[in-house]
RNA sequence: GUGGCCGUAGCUCAGCUUGGUUAGAGCGCCGGGUUGUGAUCCCGGAUGUCGGGGGUUCAAAUCCCCUCGGUCACCCCA
């Protein structure tokens, strides 16, 4: 027997039912604020998200699944959507505000663990062309919103602004100072990044002791990047969005500019809880070398989770399952079966015909259908059977009058 | 990449310390009790390369070594 390899996961019902309601909410709230359906490649050229993510950061070091196709490019499984999105949106020769959705599979090589996946699936937020805090204010809104309705308990906001490029010039001087000083008390990794990238060491829990004094670029913020902070805070208060302020919240992509938030549940025990997160990525654009800058703000909220966060969802699968008594019906009872789904009731049978009464009427009960419908010989007077399966009761209802008589229950 | 714990029936697990009849239980599945009635109840049935390989032994699910997988955690992220 061949198995899953590892860290990928077969997502079957009942866990699926939860993964529907999750998928079904985010489509609908897309299209309630306007955002269109963006369906992406899973596989992209490596250069795309070594430029746009970062060398230096671990999604690129150490995480991308990156091979050789056969025509000896190199190409690189998705690890995230927003490279590939901004990448959409230059290469379709789009100006001004785009605001685009999707759902999928991304992919990074690591150690699975509770809440982290070699495969695992994201739906994302990406609004292009706006470079005002209301779109910052909008992406986090909605991923609040979309949290609510799947109805995920104990829902977290981590807010933070980490300036614009030409504020990090020299606040990026004053942290590297402060960790120099305090090299001997860090870890490793941390030290390696003092030089290539001193923002990440700010996100890095086993530093955390010595991180808590360190300088944080919300104190260095220019004048325009703190007003745009500050509009996205109130707007987030105006829409009643709760959020705690988390000057050490960096995130770890470098594409960052201004607003970075993540969102995590209180409800959800794992190490890693973050639900998922964006921020505003105004430098991306040109990071993968657009002549045209692209202003744009995005989220990416991590479905396993989410769903791990979720309760649990009752679902009544179907309305009627027919039972074929008398096989001589059979057909009769096919034609009506594919007549009532085209009525848009959710109906069943056993398609084999072949199988006993009571091993139809055990499907049906498995099945999580309200009704059993009988065809057999009573269907002569043109007449069913209808037994409900919570209460056991039965009555004989006139073939026609059925989906008025399912609609009066 | 590193560390802890775990791999026995479809699922959840007992048995392993102290090696020894045909390796068990519950749930699920299938059939019967009902010639057209589930869920409940009663009766019966099927299913195991005891994760894989090697070693010790008269004898290994049980002891030893290696290996693969799962899970949780570290690093970091969704």
């Amino acid at each position: 027997m061949i198995s899953r390899l590892k860290g990928t996961d077969d997502i079957l019902p009942p866990e699926s039912h939860r993964w529907r309601r999750l998928l079904r909410a985010f489509d609908d709230l897309a299209q309630r604020y306007g955002y269109d359906l963006a369906v992406m490649p899973a596989i992209e050229s490596t250069e795309l998200f070594s430029r746009a993510v970062g060398e230096t950061t671990d999604v690129v070091e150490k995480q991308m699944y990156t091979f050789e196709d056969r025509g000896g490019r190199s190409v690189t499984l998705r690890p995230e959507f927003t490279a590939g999105m901004v990448r959409a949106y230059i290469d379709s020769g789009a100006q001004g505000i785009v605001k685009l959705a999707a759902a999928g599979p991304q992919f990074r090589y690591e150690q699975p663990q509770k809440g982290r996946r070699r495969q695992f699936y994201q739906v994302d937020l990406e609004y292009l062309g706006e470079a005002a805090p209301g779109a910052d204010a909008e992406v986090i809104e909605f991923s609040y919103r979309l949290l609510e309705m799947v109805g995920v308990d104990g829902i977290g906001l981590r807010l933070n602004s980490i300036g614009d490029a030409s504020d990090r010039i020299a606040y990026r001087g004053l942290l590297q100072d402060y960790l120099r000083r305090h090299q001997s008390d860090l870890s490793e990794d941390s030290r390696r990044r003092i030089d290539s990238n001193p923002l990440r060491v700010l996100d890095s829990k086993a530093d955390a002791e010595v991180v808590g004094d360190a300088p944080v670029p919300f104190d260095h913020l220019g004048a325009e990047a703190a007003d745009h902070f500050s509009e996205v805070r109130s707007a987030l208060d105006t829409l009643g969005i709760p959020f705690e302020l988390d000057p050490r919240l960096v995130r770890g992509l470098d594409y960052y500019n201004r607003t970075v938030f993540e969102f995590y549940s209180s409800s959800f025990e794992a190490a890693q809880s973050s639900l998922g997160g964006g921020g505003r990525y105004d430098p991306l654009a040109e990071l993968i070398g657009s002549r045209q800058a692209v202003p744009a703000v995005g989220v990416a909220m991590g479905c396993d989770r989410i769903v791990e966060a979720m309760a649990a969802v009752e679902v009544r699968r179907l309305n009627i399952y027919v039972v074929v008594a008398d096989r001589d019906r059979t057909s009769d009872a096919l034609r009506w079966v594919a007549d009532l789904r085209g009525r848009g009731l959710k109906v069943d049978w056993d398609a084999s015909t072949a199988r006993s009464v009571k091993s139809q009427f055990k499907a049906a009960n498995r099945s999580g259908a309200d009704v059993v419908s009988i065809v057999g010989a009573e269907w002569s007077a043109g007449m069913v059977s209808m037994k409900v399966l919570g209460t056991g009761e039965e009555s004989k209802v006139p073939v026609e009058e059925v989906e008025e008589w399912m609609k009066q229950r």
